[in-house]
DNA sequence: TCTATAGTTCGAAATATGTCGAATTATAAA
DNA sequence: TTTATAATTCGACATATTTCGAACTATAGA
């Protein structure tokens, strides 16, 4: 437990909040926005708001909150209530983090 | 969605393989043989067998077949029989393409 | 205060997963 | 040919996951 993130069974909970369709693509549309000269979670014109997330996937708002309650409960994502709507995002060092995993360098 | 079936479904395939503890170690330790100057799955010297790979896991041998069996259908390793045994290993361009997914910038 | 919108929580049902032991296959060695 | 070792397949079972609809909470605006 040095490092919860960094540890198998923490990543493997990330892989596993990844490893529905679903989700997986819920987290894509979030990563549109972490391009170069953005900086997300600062940058709240680039976030999503969680009926944007969802639209198109066609399932239930239940289904959307349960899904993007796993990604954020395995620090995948971040979300901040904003007036009636809760806004979604992924802290880059998250997807740096994933990325080194797999860079054997 | 042809694209959302070929990209993010195949991808989500592989983190599911990924999701478990025990197939994240398996894998991990595969990655270890993956190192700069090594030509994975060429060089049989760094190659793991079945029975290695499983030391200290504390799983059923049938667990752990199943286990690989898995890693391999989606295409995160490869096996090839040695006599007895059975060799496993990761082609790092698998590798270099979960990194990249990450890697947004 | 009342209403509409956005999202969450809860309970239930169908399906998938992880695991084992027993039986089986493949290979090498005696 | 017989035996030992390495690994897989199969069947079973307990647990986990995915999904929904109904009910609920939070907020903004009329």
């Amino acid at each position: 437990m040095s490092n919860y993130k960094t540890s198998t069974v923490g990543l493997a909970e990330q892989f596993k909040a990844l490893s529905n369709p679903h989700r997986l693509a819920l987290f894509q549309r979030l990563m549109t926005c972490c391009v170069p000269g953005t900086q997300c979670g600062l940058d709240e014109a680039a976030r999503f708001c969680v009926g944007d997330l969802g639209e198109g996937l066609d399932i239930a708002p239940s289904t959307l909150s349960h899904h993007l309650k796993e990604l954020q409960r395995c620090g995948l994502i971040q979300t901040e209530r904003q007036g009636k709507n809760v806004h979604c995002w992924i802290d880059p060092a998250v997807l740096d983090k994933l990325s080194h995993f797999f860079a054997v360098r």
